[in-house]
DNA sequence: GATGAATGAGGATTCATTCAT
DNA sequence: GATGAATGAATCCTCATTCAT
């Protein structure tokens, strides 16, 4: 339960990464953050880039790995899109700094790794392409164009990571069931009901997403 | 119609900050992306900061003003929506390396020109906010959670700025038209009709937004 | 006369390289030497290879050069030994901390600029050895074993860089006579006259050499 | 006859510094190179340059002692020369990573231990010094000039470390033979008899020098 | 306007060494 | 004996900025 070394050094990575970027953040502000001398850092991690290169792999792979358990139980498209986006959502609300790391620094990759996030990127992307295309052929779907529709929704799903906040007024079920409303109206069909959401697994927080800092800490008296 | 020495300027910081970031660009790949000596970029500008605070207030000025202009013709929440939505797409799609930068960097900005970038944002999601909720009151818009509504709607028309290619496969006007339809279903309101779209002007493509790279370039023959 | 920035640069870099060896040298070290910033040190040069690489470069670029124009005046094996090593002993004698840093730092060197120098070093030794071996054919040395020769031979020239100073006891063309003398004994053949050695050029202080600092610095009156 | 851990941890650094050189070397690459962590090399030495130390030590005492041993049995210079540079030579080409270490690393020492190896070696110097100038004195050597002599002459024998490879074309006798034989001339003397070497000690390698990595080992078979 | 030279501050990373286990 | 973890100091190098020319 508790954390290891290695993940709170993740979760420091991720969140400085996530408040001022990863080229703007200096190593010793991670280890800073993570109570680790900038030096005793290297014992973990081969550098830098190696530790946003694990969130961003950790980050991708969970989501591919829920979304593609998400559609085994029904084969129709309104079903399978309308899980996909409750999985989307539930790892960008359950780890939203982890998600807006990923999402906002595949440019400071190096080529090697930048390839292999893109790669996994690319065929999620794929798979949800995949499903609305079933959906209009179909008739289920009915959608001006389907990869606009793709890129907008993917939009609207990735988008939850920068805004919502563990300690904000809505529940993560609740944006779940918000986007995953609003993502079948995009596509025109009808919603999910409780039933056809049901035996989706409660999303994770990722090892490396650092827990919501408790806002009373502020209030707690110093020496 | 040639751009002035500073316009160019402008443009080379905004495309090498939406390639690399802020951070990650250094002075002398703007200089030279301009044809610029990077002392003599002091010249025009106090420093780095500068050109993005001055690229981030274009874009939001004319975001805001944009707005405001459009919704004067008619009181209508349903139309007003739809028209902010084709407003904020135009920018995006006509402006996407602009509104790329001004989406991502807010961060990198001092405490200074970042309190009056986050006015000016701010102003323009509760100028947003007021319409949807002015949507609801009427009955015309139906949405489980206004302020959800209002985030996802937001992401989705920004989102536009992360994958649109000006020499793509969709015209600006397409994507305006799509993204408008989808916002409406998203609110649960009919789609706008062509007339109540009408009178909005093109687009523009802001003084600091690099002109799209003719990829006829590499055919042209050398000396 | 007087030196460039750069050569500058590059004396200042060969002196302390000889004192302290490449590795063990901090590029401040080399600034403050040359009266630079470490930081401005990166206008001249590439990094603190490029000063060592250019600093081989041109010792062994001499080496050859004069080697090879030493021995067009006589086809004599004999005469031609001895004018390589008058050569080469004035380069040593010349240029003695820059012959010293070229002997001793190949190792110092990345792979893509050590080949370059070995080959060069290698070409070098080759002259040496088809010399010697013509000697040997021709009857006119006897030596036990030519590689041997060529061997210890050259340790022996190498090796006048490592203890000649210019302010010391002995003058250059006295060293390259004397050097001149015992190559010619161990290789079993006559010394050469002096008309032999005529026309050599005084040996070049190359443009990376430090000039001799005055002894008398030590004696004078600090505060 | 198997070395101890000790002794193998010698021979790691006297491997490693004679490939890279001391400041290049870090003591990972020591332990590595032994088998051992980089902790635990520790228990052994008190630090890096301890291991230097020991090593130009161990050659230089033996050095001198070997030296002073050969020329015991007779009091002719040339003779005395003649068993000076076999002993030299031996010890050059049966250590001569150690030999080239204790050679180039001089100014790797701190002040302390400097001083106690440069007394070392000008004494033994000093002792060659000797040796020649009494030949000089007794008719028996012919030379241009005795220190010059004697300079030439100790980098002609300390070079063999540079070159020698004990797997290579030429055995230790062989190039001892062939060495005092080129000495001899150097100082204009007649060759040393096959009895007036007799009774010299096979050269001895040394604790710290690594036994020579056979090439077989790359035909054994992997599993 | 334009620029080459210059620099202090700071970048990521490696270092030799220590110490609790 | 042995080692993983830890660290302060130092490494080379890059940065945005200034200024004399």
């Amino acid at each position: 339960m508790a954390a290891t070394r290695f993940e709170e050094l993740q979760q420091a990575s991720v969140r400085v990464f996530a408040e001022s970027g990863f080229a703007a953040t200096g190593i010793r502000e991670i280890g800073g953050e993570a109570g680790l001398n900038s030096a005793t850092l290297y014992h973990y991690v081969t550098g830098k880039e190696d530790l946003l290169a694990i969130v961003m792999r950790t980050c991708l792979d969970e989501l591919q790995r829920a979304a593609a358990d998400a559609i085994v139980s029904s084969p129709d498209p309104r079903v399978q899109l309308g899980r996909i986006v409750a999985v989307h959502v539930g790892v960008c609300a359950a780890d939203p700094l982890t998600a807006t790391v990923t999402d906002y620094e595949v440019r400071a990759l190096s080529a090697a790794h930048r390839s292999a996030v893109v790669d996994l990127r690319d065929g999620y992307e794929a798979l949800v392409q995949r499903v609305i295309a079933r959906g209009v052929r179909s008739g289920q779907f009915d959608v001006p164009d389907a990869r606009l529709a793709r890129l907008a929704l993917l939009e609207m799903c990735n988008g939850v990571a920068h805004w919502y906040r563990p300690d904000g007024r809505l529940s993560v079920p609740a944006v779940q069931r918000g986007l995953v409303e609003m993502a079948c109206r995009l596509v025109g069909t009808a919603g999910l009901t409780r039933a056809e959401l049901a035996g989706l697994p409660t999303p994770v927080r990722l090892p490396c997403e650092p827990p919501t800092r408790s806002v009373r800490r502020l209030q707690e008296v110093p020496a």
